[in-house]
DNA sequence: CGACTCGGTTGCTTGATGCAACCTTGTGTG
DNA sequence: CACACAAGGTTGCATCAAGCAACCGAGTCG
């Protein structure tokens, strides 16, 4: 998506997806969430040209989604967390991905599942959990490989790469 | 946002936002559920170009998002419905929405409330009745102009400009 | 017969994205 | 010491999408 800005709307749907709307930005922030914290992990993992993820990570620092960190100097290193603004987005993320598990679903089932932490019920559409009725945020639940996830993407994703 | 497709990616979220994750159709599938059925009558509400309202009404219809029937022959002229998969973003598009109140708020309060049509009580981020409760989907609410919406913005919503 | 409406399409310009190469600071290896 | 390599970017260039204005076609109104 191009850096939208939507002249004229009053709505926050608008207000939101000019900041998280942009090609790209959901993603990073559903990686930073599934524990992806560098440059060139969220590189890898999503395979997104390297200035256009520079270009969204300090826009997500900006904006106060994310926080940059450094965690080694000498040469300076940098990982990226979630703020509370961003942890924030967790519902949306989850309604998406529902949507998506419906409507385009893969022949063996969702390739990740949204577990509650503490019982291990698994996560509404709403972001609520199925087996206590939990209202869940994003600190609250773990995402695992589900059934429609193939063996080498695992594999990949234990690499991390 | 670009056509985006996200090669490698296996994730649900990805798929969703392949579909409606490009500049302008997220807006375009609010307007309709906000009761904007017509061309003239989107394009003149989003502000959006003609080619691109063009071009992601014919996707979100091929993507079986949006139905686009006619309502008068000669000359032909087509109104743009959405289907069950359309009204089932309804719960990514309340989260936005909320997402977007709670974090860049208008000074007055929000500029649009959703409320259970049967009680009338508020609906939550979570697309959960406040008043009593259930849980809702597309048909069950209503959007009514919030606090934060200008006296302007009122008339010209009336003028459906 | 000319103006207007609706629902687009076409052509052109601008700007975002994708890709590869390069840079900087520092570590490990022979 | 030279060289390669790692992480986290930046730069330059080609391509593709978005924004804008003009136009089109079928039909209605005055």
């Amino acid at each position: 998506m191009l850096r939208a800005d939507y002249p004229g709307q009053v709505c926050s749907i608008a207000k939101a997806l000019e900041v998280v709307g942009e090609r790209w930005t959901l993603l990073i922030v559903r990686d930073v969430m599934l524990g992806h914290r560098r440059f060139g992990e969220l590189q890898g993992s999503l395979g997104v040209a390297r200035n256009v993820l520079s270009a969204r990570l300090q826009r997500l620092v900006e904006e106060d989604i994310l926080e940059r960190r450094p965690y080694q100097s000498s040469p300076e290193r940098y990982e990226y967390f979630l703020t509370e603004k961003g942890l924030d987005l967790w519902p949306a993320l989850v309604a998406l991905q529902a949507w998506g598990d419906r409507h385009s679903p893969e022949p063996d089932g969702p390739p990740l599942l949204i577990v509650h932490k503490e019982c291990g019920g698994e996560v509404s559409d709403r972001g609520i959990c199925e087996r206590c009725g939990e209202r869940l945020h994003a600190r609250d639940a773990r995402a695992l490989p589900g059934p429609g996830v193939s063996g080498e993407a695992l594999t990949a994703a234990a690499h991390s790469r």
